[in-house]
DNA sequence: TCCTTTTTGATATATTTTTATCGATATATA
DNA sequence: TATATATCGATAAAAATATATCAAAAAGGA
């Protein structure tokens, strides 16, 4: 356990959590590797290495117990181990982050977001406050928040990200469709869409060339 | 040109394509492969290799000219020719992506989106309808539809997929964190946001831990 | 009890992806 | 005009990642 891990390996880890929570309230209760490997379209052997990071739970002729290694995983990737974070930009796509309630059960608390916007200081979703951006480092002060989630625009990103990390954030979750400029020992993971729909769109295309 | 692509290489070219898009607008017309990978943080090998697939306007001494690898960009993502998509699920997610034009400039039109719920039916984000998911086949007939957005819950998505796949959908963008299972032509790309996540998560353990 | 089957986990091989090296080319300058 | 330099694009080397093979372990049936 605790080899070192890749970084796609990193990747798959959350995805085979999501499988197996769906599969132990199914009542499955042992799974083998193999038949992940199908459910997910993956290697067999690479399902197998990939969970050896982060359990032993593995018993030949049987397979994993479900249980077991669904708490591994979620010791593993410190889901138990929640995080504060706050959001900056309370448009559509901040709000939706605001109100979705789903992302404790992935050990991320968002706590509040903030817009300059002076319609949206003192409104909420779900009980989840918006502050005005000035309230930010007395916020951060006091909730011991960790990352920050960027969804504004991306002329504005960077300006953003730079008042984060001046009040001391140290991971940066970025929905803006920039790259952002932040020093060495700050983390920055960029959720890029259009990536996604680049990929897609390509594929797409391909089939409809070969018909 | 026109090489054989990698995915990797795939993800990075709409990363490619923004930068080039603000450096144009800040009137940036010649830019080197050293510069991009510079600003971005990639080796400038690798720059040179992923551009040569959608363009030769590199020269040597100067760089490459910033409106013209843009426009090759673009072509070679095929964003000129826009692709019809819907989205099935109108919660805060749906509603969000629905209200959203930015994807028009990735060469996504949403056209509308269905859901399940009456009080939706009927209703409207940003003059883009919502229906009924009853209406979902004429509606995909009528519009020429080739791209299905689900964002529902987990456990409705295979049964949305079976549905797309039934009406003809030929590529879906999957937001619920599950997987699907799809005919083999029917191309998906999972858009997991609790993958970012748990990478966003790990490395800031790592380094509280380091500390 | 012994054999067969399934499955794990380790090691070895193959493939993909990234990075380094180098000659060729265009520009600017002396 | 000759020379120095930045840059591209191709090829080669290195690193990372994925896949294949195989022995050992456990379960179930003959």
């Amino acid at each position: 356990m605790n080899k070192q891990v890749s970084k796609r390996t990193l990747y798959r880890l959350p995805v085979y959590l999501s499988l197996l929570q769906e599969k132990y309230q199914e009542g499955v209760e042992y799974i083998s590797a193999t038949t992940i490997a199908n459910l997910l379209g993956l290697n067999h052997v690479q399902v197998r290495k990939d969970l050896s990071c982060a359990s032993t739970a593995g018993r030949p002729k049987v397979g994993y117990a479900t249980d077991v290694l669904i708490k591994d995983l979620q010791n593993f990737l410190d889901y138990n181990n929640a995080k504060n974070a706050i959001i900056i930009g309370a448009g559509d796509l901040g709000k939706a982050l605001l109100g979705y309630n789903g992302f404790t059960s992935y050990g991320l608390n968002i706590v509040a977001a903030f817009d300059n916007n002076p319609v949206l200081a003192g409104t909420s979703v779900k009980e989840k406050p918006i502050f005005a951006m000035e309230k930010l480092p007395r916020v951060m002060e006091n909730m011991n928040v960790h990352i920050g989630i960027i969804t504004t625009p991306a002329h504005t990103a960077q300006s953003i990200a730079d008042i984060l990390v001046k009040n001391g954030i140290k991971a940066i979750w970025n929905f803006a469709p920039t790259s952002l400029n932040v020093p060495d020992d700050v983390i920055v993971q960029n959720e890029n869409m259009a990536t996604s729909l680049a990929i897609l769109s390509s594929k797409l295309n391909e089939k409809l060339k070969n018909r």
